[in-house]
DNA sequence: ATTTTCAAAATATCAGATAATTTGATTAAT
DNA sequence: ATTAATCAAATTATCTGATATTTTGAAAAT
């Protein structure tokens, strides 16, 4: 059930398919925070019925990437400074226990799992690093699926599952502020990948913290989050 | 925001209020884990119309607190002893980081909403304590409340939206099993309170870990999780 | 006792209707 | 020229009912 917009099931159905596009469009900054969804317009845009939608719209504003007021309709939730600075340290929590827990549990399986991810996300910042600006949608793919992977061992579904909602969340405000700090960020992710395979917890904690602060700063100084 | 089965606002539109009818069933044990949840069923019961049903079981879905397989329909979200303790340690980590937040900024306020909410609690586990059984759902509505003003000052909505999400699904549990285990949880909650008085965070962390794997084990010895 | 077959039940999805609410623009009032 | 009142159009929440597809459970066949 931990599916997200990195790794997701083959859409089964008409509804599925629509949640998905449009939740990648939220996250992915291509609907912009406050933009109003109006129901027919969506309709056109993702070939899907206003009651088909309609579900769809209440799942995104449980997940909290879409506000509904009152009568008012939907829209996609706005951003602040605040919200992303909540939204960074819950996941520093969580990422951060996960990974104690995933390096306690992890074994050799685990150990190819992000190495694998580890060696795609590098390849991916090489290419970003040489100014290769066109594939920053699978960057973050491959962002998440290394981190995904770090703490893919901690054996709680649960922390996995709460872990990639607010994993989300961050991201958006990444795509948000378009924040691209490919060398910082690719050196933190070697730094972590040499921490899964010395089960350095405490180290790595120390890194995810500066990983995301620096993220967070980064974001902040585009200007583009009030 | 962060409302809940404990402090909701008035019901506007009508599937607002169906939409808590049926997540304070499912909280509070009225509809079983593996419940089929069938629409013309619901239909009934809840009074609202299939389409908006559908949008509220897709809520719930996102909650967690109901599956939807396939075309299968929709079912109460099932329990399992390995989820509930996954629960429990996430309840550990954000109610404890929350706590610390908390202690740190409260102000006189805050100390107040925390002596208030305690005394309620406080006088209802008296009842509760003479054998007097026919209140414990307002006891778990008070339980939460305390445990909520506790953490109402860290500062990060966030947080307090995430924890209630998991402290529901915590007492979910606590209710399929019936629990009463007044005198010991009375007499932490009186500890907690003290620790909040005294803004002594850490040891408010030592008893919220030990109020919280007690209600687990508690809840596992009735046997009624598998 | 399995497996196959098939009708009934249930689901996902859609279109269209109604009442209530919100929005924006126009008009009136200060 | 702002602000306030007014009203039609747009939008929403909700319901009904229809269709195609899936799932379920029982009867038939192996």
């Amino acid at each position: 059930m931990s599916d997200d917009v990195h790794v997701m099931p083959p859409p089964s159905t008409v509804g599925e398919s629509a949640y998905q596009k449009i939740r990648s469009d939220i996250v992915f900054g291509r609907l912009l925070p406050g933009k109003k969804l109006k129901l027919e317009r969506l309709k056109t845009d993702y070939g899907a019925s206003v009651s088909t939608l309609r579900e769809i719209l209440n799942r995104l504003h449980s997940e909290r990437l879409v506000v509904a007021e009152g009568q008012k309709g939907f829209e996609v939730a706005p951003v602040s400074i605040a919200n992303l600075r909540e939204i960074a340290a819950l996941r520093q929590l969580l990422e951060g226990r996960a990974l104690e827990q995933s390096f306690r549990a992890g074994d050799m399986e685990w150990e190819g799992r992000v190495v694998a991810a580890h060696h795609r996300l590098a390849r991916m910042e090489e290419r970003m690093a040489q100014g290769d600006r066109s594939h920053t949608e699978g960057w973050k793919r491959y962002d998440w699926q290394f981190h995904q992977a770090l703490i893919s061992a901690c054996g709680s579904k649960m922390l996995i599952d709460n872990h990639a909602a607010v994993f989300d969340k961050y991201l958006r405000y990444q795509m948000i502020a378009l924040s691209y700090r490919g060398d910082i960020a690719a050196n933190e992710h070697a730094e972590l990948l040499e921490c899964a395979l010395e089960r350095d917890a405490a180290r790595a904690c120390e890194v995810l913290t500066r990983h995301v602060a620096g993220g967070v700063e980064h974001a902040l100084r585009t200007g583009t989050i009030s």
